[in-house]
DNA sequence: GGCTTTGTTTTATA
DNA sequence: GTATAAAACAAAGC
């Protein structure tokens, strides 16, 4: 499930290889991907652009272009971008040569595909159609919807402990699981890496914030920092569909501490604990209620 | 064919 | 009115 080191990873790639590249068309066999049906006015825009650089802020991808505008790319559960050279036939898109990352299972689920003026083309990618794409001003950027409600950057040199202890107790009532996940409260975190932070703070993801005490808030967020570094690390996280813009999965999952280990034992030094699995929030909550404290 | 999955938005409740 | 919880929604794999 994209979070934010896999967001970065596909950001770093874009900025690895599509920099100055121009865009010549984009077409799509799946409409609803495009935010309020916007594929006219976003084609409109798009042709002739050129791709200045890439950035990211919470989970959206930020393309941005020469023309003042800037694409929107949400990956939400399952999508993925991918560069390579891919043609449409009528029951999709297909990949014209070897080089293309669609050697790739997911190639049959590409549903958008921008052509570049230099024969490549970047493809959206979503085996479950849940992702989204949107076009707006780059200088009205901040101030659009998607954007202007998000947290602080957990990664931000200018996110200090004390802004993030002061982000969290905004909902001293809630459970913490719940809390982190909250992208007004903190951008960037999903269910992955809340429950590997958790496990790594030593706190029961059903806590209160309220009631954690406060010496913990320094190792809830050093913790936040290691695991979206680590996953950065480690090419991000391909439990699910994602793949980087190489058609490449990451290894992050590889090194889940919780996540999806239920029933398995604790990894920690000392502990005996059994991983469990449980809903909170309505998301699944892995965790070992032996070392992780409940406040 | 029902159940599961997550990010986000919307609706309901205390 | 406010804060929090629950439900809805997207679509497809198993």
């Amino acid at each position: 499930m994209p979070e934010l080191p896999e967001v970065q990873t596909t950001v770093n790639g874009i900025n690895g290889t599509l920099q100055g590249a121009v865009i010549v068309d984009v077409c799509h066999d799946w409409a609803k991907i495009f935010r309020d049906s916007s594929y006219a006015r976003v084609r409109k825009i798009v042709r002739g652009a050129t791709i200045t650089h890439a950035s990211r802020r919470g989970k959206h991808i930020l393309i941005h272009f020469s023309n003042a505008h800037t694409l929107i790319v949400h990956m939400k559960m399952t999508g993925h971008l991918m560069v390579g050279t891919y043609k449409k036939i009528k029951t999709g898109f297909v990949p014209t040569d070897s080089q293309s990352p669609l050697a790739d299972p997911f190639n049959r689920f590409i549903h958008v595909v921008f052509t570049l003026q230099d024969g490549r083309s970047l493809v959206f990618c979503d085996a479950r159609k849940f992702g989204k794409i949107s076009i707006e001003l780059t200088e009205k950027l901040s101030h659009s919807p998607l954007i202007a409600h998000l947290g602080p950057e957990p990664l931000d040199a200018s996110t200090t402990v004390t802004l993030f202890k002061t982000q969290l107790l905004k909902k001293p009532k809630s459970k913490i699981k719940t809390v982190l996940l909250d992208q007004t409260i903190i951008a960037g975190i999903g269910n992955i890496y809340s429950d590997e932070l958790l496990w790594l703070s030593k706190v029961h993801p059903e806590s209160r914030v309220g009631n954690v005490p406060p010496t913990l808030f320094p190792i809830l967020f050093k913790n936040t920092q290691k695991v979206l570094y680590d996953g950065l690390k480690f090419g991000g996280d391909s439990t699910s569909d994602y793949r980087n813009i190489y058609g490449e999965a990451g290894v992050s999952h590889k090194h889940h501490k919780v996540y999806q280990r239920r029933n398995k034992e604790c990894p920690r030094r000392g502990c005996a604990g059994i991983i469990e699995r449980k809903i909170v929030g309505a998301r699944s909550a892995h965790f070992c209620s032996v070392c992780q404290v409940q406040y």
